[in-house]
RNA sequence: GGUCCCGUAGCUCAGUUGGAUAGAGCAACUGCCUUCUAAGCAGUAGGUCUUUGGUUCGAAUCCAAACGGGAUCACCA
């Protein structure tokens, strides 16, 4: 397609100036696919014109038509409607073009950038296991970085985990005072959860003891500093900072429990990372760097120590960056941790996968390593994604309404194979090939569920109703993937090429408009590797999809009418295949041969 | 209250560098499996693009205000 309208664009400006229009007054020429009411192909809007060349839009449109038909060698007819001009272009220059995408072997990855990314996604607490709005967060990450690598860059996949902090010592606290030793062993249960279970623990043990105290006279304000079970945790806490041995032990038991979930979890969701970074080792970076902004005045010292920034050039207000006391918090500890990847790491750029709640926080940040003149700093962007609601708004882990990671997996992988069992296509599968389409297929559909969706904006998730396997889900598309494997099998037997090497004399509307789709695969990675966008993706992908079923259903592929077209229609299946495998690795989302 | 984000079919979402009569899927209703996989295809119905004003040849898209929803504004992380 690109080649296409860089073409036409030329000639049009081309056209142009043969009507008198000086070529630096000429604006950018934008030519987009005409509606599918109208006929033709392209299309191009004359209004811009008008001024210009002080003609009506309609007549601009016809002298723009007749000069490109009879100049050049793609347009074949056009028609003016209003100011539009609709623009016809030869069969053959499809299937030219569709010749050339292929032999550029675009589909495995577009020519390297000569950059680096770093994309910092997942980022979990070790007190509690996944949910769904993690299960966002790892899928955005992970295809975001697909998507790069694919688009061209050098990509490393960072997950910073909060091992650490109050909430941690929490769940220790519960479990201590009432785990008796159980352990995921033990229990049975998966390492995350169980230690969840104990952070569940000690909000009941919490709530329990305020209002012990509040019924013995303390006001809840007072209750809940004094409740025994948080005068513990705060008191853990300074120990675990002191390095006092049993606490460290404990920590690391746990801890060493959660991470075992957690790899289980990663490896179902098919999310892996290139470098792990931990919040017990990155918590005390960034003091340095307080020192080094007030030492450049662009933090300054209040009388009782604590450090700010007066961030209201930029319409912000004055930050801290430092306590009274001395101690960090957390912006400390990310300007820290943002000069260790860049010293692990040089990236040009630094993605950061984090939820839109902290919107301000990474705006404050990034400001921050600006005005400290961070080689870095032009690099960062915040992937501020929204939250998944529940029909009833949002997840409450207090009310119990979040909706499990592990159990959303086993669910839908669960549903995948009762509908496969239904439609009774696989019983010439065996047992591994039958557990790992299920996986596939229940997997990829709550993948394609999340990504989807416009990353920026919120969505909702119905737990009530599963996700789909209808319309526009990651099953749909498998689906059509499986019936092109079958095209593609056939062929083989036949010995028939499954590479383009046939044109047509003439194309059916079915096969044009999948093909042109087809040719802005590369215009939609670009797309949506500068959006940061996986969504861009998924919607490009549902609609080759759909085009292709559309072609199928329409168009008999080995009783065409001739040898030729036999070859065609099986390469141009083939080669549709190829794009949704694409598609699908920078998604995470496995094609199936046969489902 | 300040700042930021969002508001498109009954529901879930596309479409937003300004272009023609705003698109899909689900749900509802009609057809299509003796033929390459019907998890599909084709069709019907469903819209004052929250509202009002502005910018212009042209606005779902840009600007302003109002209304509605959400987030954030900690010496929390």
């Amino acid at each position: 397609m690109q080649n296409v309208e860089q073409s036409l664009q030329k000639q049009i400006v081309d056209a142009l100036q043969s009507l008198g229009v000086p070529s630096d007054s000429i604006p950018a020429i934008s030519l987009q696919p005409t509606r599918p009411e109208f006929e033709g192909d392209l299309t191009l809007v004359c209004f811009p014109f008008t001024k210009l060349l002080g003609k009506g839009p309609e007549q601009i449109g016809q002298m723009i038509g007749e000069y490109l038909s009879t100049h050049g060698r793609e347009v074949t007819g056009f028609n003016v409607v209003k100011g539009f001009l609709n623009l016809n272009i030869a069969d053959r220059v499809w299937v030219a073009s569709l010749w050339n995408f292929t032999q550029n072997k675009w589909v495995n990855g577009l020519p390297d950038k000569g950059q680096k990314v770093l994309v910092e996604f997942s980022s979990p607490n070790t007190n509690k296991p996944l949910h769904l709005g993690h299960l966002r967060n790892n899928f955005l990450g992970a295809s975001l970085s697909d998507l790069l690598a694919f688009a061209g860059f050098k990509v490393v996949k960072a997950n910073l985990v909060n091992d650490r902090g109050i909430h941690i010592c929490k769940s220790m606290v519960a479990y201590l005072e009432t785990g008796n030793g159980e352990t995921p062993a033990s229990s049975g249960m998966k390492g995350d959860h169980l230690v969840g279970k104990y952070y569940v623990k000690y909000d009941q043990l919490f709530k329990g003891q305020v209002a012990e105290l509040v019924a013995a006279g303390k006001t809840e304000d007072e209750a809940k500093i004094l409740a025994p079970v948080f005068v513990a945790a705060k008191q853990m806490l300074v120990d675990w900072e002191a390095g006092k041995p049993e606490i460290i032990e404990l920590w690391k038991t746990m801890n060493g429990w959660v991470y075992e979930g957690f790899n289980a979890s990663y490896q179902r969701m098919g999310v892996s990372f290139d470098k792990y970074y931990y919040e017990s080792n990155t918590y005390i970076l960034g003091k340095d760097i307080v020192d080094e902004g007030v030492a450049k005045g662009v933090f300054y010292r209040k009388e009782d120590g604590s450090v700010w920034i007066d961030l209201t050039e930029e319409g912000l207000d004055h930050k801290l960056v430092l306590r009274s006391d001395g101690t960090s918090v957390y912006i400390t500890q990310d300007m820290g941790t943002a000069d260790l990847k860049y010293d692990d790491f040089k990236m040009d750029r630094s993605v950061y996968v984090v939820g839109n709640e902290q919107d301000y926080h990474f705006e404050v940040l990034f400001h921050i390593l600006k005005r400290l003149n961070r080689p870095y700093a032009h690099g960062l962007f915040h992937l501020s994604y929204g939250m998944v609601d529940l029909p009833s708004g949002k997840m409450k882990s207090r009310e119990g309404t979040v909706v499990d990671a592990d159990e959303l997996m086993e669910e839908m992988v669960e549903t995948a194979k009762e509908r496969t069992q239904e439609l009774g296509k696989t019983v010439d599968f065996n047992a591994e090939e039958l557990s790992r389409l299920y996986e596939v297929l229940g997997i990829g559909a709550i993948k394609y569920f999340l990504l989807k969706v416009d990353p920026k904006k919120r969505m909702q998730f119905n737990p009530a109703e599963s996700i789909e396997l209808n319309g526009n889900t990651a099953t749909a598309i498998q689906y059509t993937h499986a019936r092109i494997s079958a095209i593609c099998r056939k062929a083989d037997q036949l010995e028939i090429g499954l590479t383009m090497h046939h044109m047509p004399p003439d194309l059916q509307k079915s096969e044009r408009d999948l093909m042109k789709h087809m040719l802005r695969f590369v215009e939609c990675v670009e797309e949506a590797a500068s959006a940061y966008s996986p969504a861009v993706v998924a919607n490009y992908m549902y609609e080759t999809s759909r085009l292709y079923n559309s072609f199928f259903a329409h168009e008999t592929i080995f009783q065409a009418e001739t040898p030729e077209r036999v070859q065609f229609r099986v390469a141009l299946s083939n080669h549709t295949g190829e794009i949704l495998r694409a598609c699908g690795k920078i998604l995470g989302i496995v094609m199936p041969e046969r489902m």
